[in-house]
DNA sequence: TCGTGCAGTTATAACTTCTAACGAACGCGA
DNA sequence: TCGCGTTCGTTAGAAGTTATAACTGCACGA
C-alpha cells in the first residue's frame, strides 16, 4: 500500500489517512458490497466531514480503482506466497480458494460483475497478467492430456496474451481451463447458489482441480 | 410477465404500466448495469414524476426482484425452447451462450455479484430448481466416463437437491459441472476479461463443451 | 348519477457525490 | 525564530437519489 518511506511527515500523515480510508472501505465492501461503499460514511468513522477525504481520494471511482488494485495485487501476493519456488497447480488452486473465502467481495470486486463503461488502468491489467503467468507456469509442466484439441490449434495461431511464455499450446488451454472452471465453481460457491443443496462445494473444488491434473475424469 | 388477462380496465392499465417501467428498467440495465437503474430516471423516461412510480412498485428493491425473476424466466424459457422434447447437453449450452450473449447484464443479474444480505424470495428458488432440472435431465443420458470419484461418492450421500431426480451420481456430477464450467467461461467472456487476448471465446466455450461431453480431454 | 378508490401531483426528509470558498494549522526556508 | 505558503479540514451549497406524506382530480363501478 501506500509507500510507509515518505520523507516528509506531511506525506507520511496523508499516506497513513489514505490506508485508512481503505481500511474503512473494505470494511463496508466486506458487510454490504461496493454498490454500498458511501465516502460519507467513511469519513464519519473517521472523525471528520463528508467533503475532506476528497483531500485524498478525487472521487468514489478513483477509491475503488485503487481497491481492486490492492485486491489484484494482494491475490499476486497470496499466489506468490503459495508456490515460491516456481508454481505448482493445485498449490495455486488452495491458495486461490482460499483468498476467495477469505473475502468474497473482495474476489467479487475483481472477477464479479463489471460496470459497463469501466476500463481498468494499465497497471492493473499488468498484475493481471503477471497472474496468468503464474498460472501458465504451473500448466506449462502438466503431462500432456489426449490429443491435440480444435481450441490449441487455435490457441497457437493467437498465443499473443501469453506474452512470450514458453508453454505449448495445451499448456496455454491447461491455464485457461484452470482460471474459468475454478472461477466458475468459486464463483457460484461465493454468491450462494450451493445454498441449501446439501453436497460440500470444497469437494466439487477438488473434483474440478482434478479433472485438470488429469486425475479424475472429464 | 403481468397477466394480460386482467378483466377490469384497471387492471389492464396497470399492468401496462408495470411492464413499461420494467421495460426501461431493462434499457438502464442493460447500458449501465443494475447498480445505476434510477427510478427517478425511469419515471421521468414514462413522462410522470418521481413518486408516482411507488404506486406500481413499493421500492427499488422490490423492482430488481421483479427484473431477477423475470431473468430466471426467461433462462428457463430459453432452455424449454431450445429442446422441447427432453434435453441435450451440446443444445442447452448453446442456448445458454445465446441467452447470456443477448443481454450480459441480465446474466449478470442472476449469476452476478450478490448483494450481501439479499435473500431471493421463494418462487424464483423455484424457477433456478427448474433449470437444474433440464440440465439434470440433459446429464442423465450421458454415457460414463471412467471410474467412480469422491465426489461421485458424497452426492450419493446429498442428493437432496436434485429433488428426487433418477440420475445417478455421476450424471449429478456431470450436471454440476455443466453449470460451473459454462458458467466459468461466460462470465469472464462477458465480464471482458478475455479483451485484448486475441483468441476466440466461442472456441474455448466449445472445448469445456467437448469435456463435459467426452470428446475432449480433460 | 354519485361516491369511492386509485393515479399522479407537490412538498419534504434524509440520504448520496462532489464543488466552492474559507479558516486554520503545520512545516519549510530564510 | 519568524513569516509565508502549502495543505488540511471546515461549512455551504448544488444536483442527484430513494422514499413518505398529504393533497387533487379523474374514472370506474354500483
Amino acid at each position: 500500500m501506500a509507500n510507509p518511506e515518505a520523507k516528509t511527515p506531511r506525506e507520511r500523515y496523508r499516506a497513513q489517512v489514505r490506508t485508512e480510508i481503505k481500511d474503512r472501505a473494505w470494511e463496508q465492501i466486506a458487510t454490504a458490497g461496493a454498490s454500498a461503499l458511501s465516502l460519507n460514511a467513511i469519513a464519519k468513522q473517521l472523525g471528520m466531514s463528508g467533503p475532506a477525504l476528497y483531500r485524498y481520494y478525487a472521487g468514489r471511482d478513483e477509491l475503488i480503482t485503487e481497491l481492486v488494485r490492492d485486491a489484484y495485487r494482494s491475490l499476486a501476493d497470496a499466489f506468490r506466497a503459495a508456490s515460491p519456488s516456481g508454481a505448482d497447480v493445485t498449490t495455486l488452486a488452495h491458495a486461490l480458494r482460499a483468498w476467495a473465502l477469505e473475502d468474497p467481495q473482495r474476489y467479487f470486486l475483481i472477477y464479479g460483475t463489471p460496470v459497463p463503461g469501466y476500463h481498468a488502468p494499465d497497471d492493473i491489467t499488468a498484475i493481471a497478467s503477471e497472474i496468468m503467468a503464474t498460472i501458465l507456469d504451473a500448466c506449462a509442466g502438466l503431462p500432456s492430456n489426449g490429443p491435440e484439441t480444435p481450441l490449441d490449434a487455435h490457441l497457437e495461431d493467437h498465443r499473443d496474451w501469453a506474452d512470450g511464455h514458453p508453454a505449448p499450446a495445451a499448456g496455454l488451454h491447461r491455464a485457461l481451463s484452470f482460471w474459468t472452471r475454478l472461477h466458475g465453481t468459486l464463483s457460484l460457491e461465493l454468491a450462494g447458489h450451493f445454498n441449501g443443496m446439501g453436497f460440500d462445494p470444497a469437494l466439487l473444488y477438488a473434483a474440478e482441480l482434478d479433472a485438470l491434473t488429469g486425475f479424475g475424469k472429464m
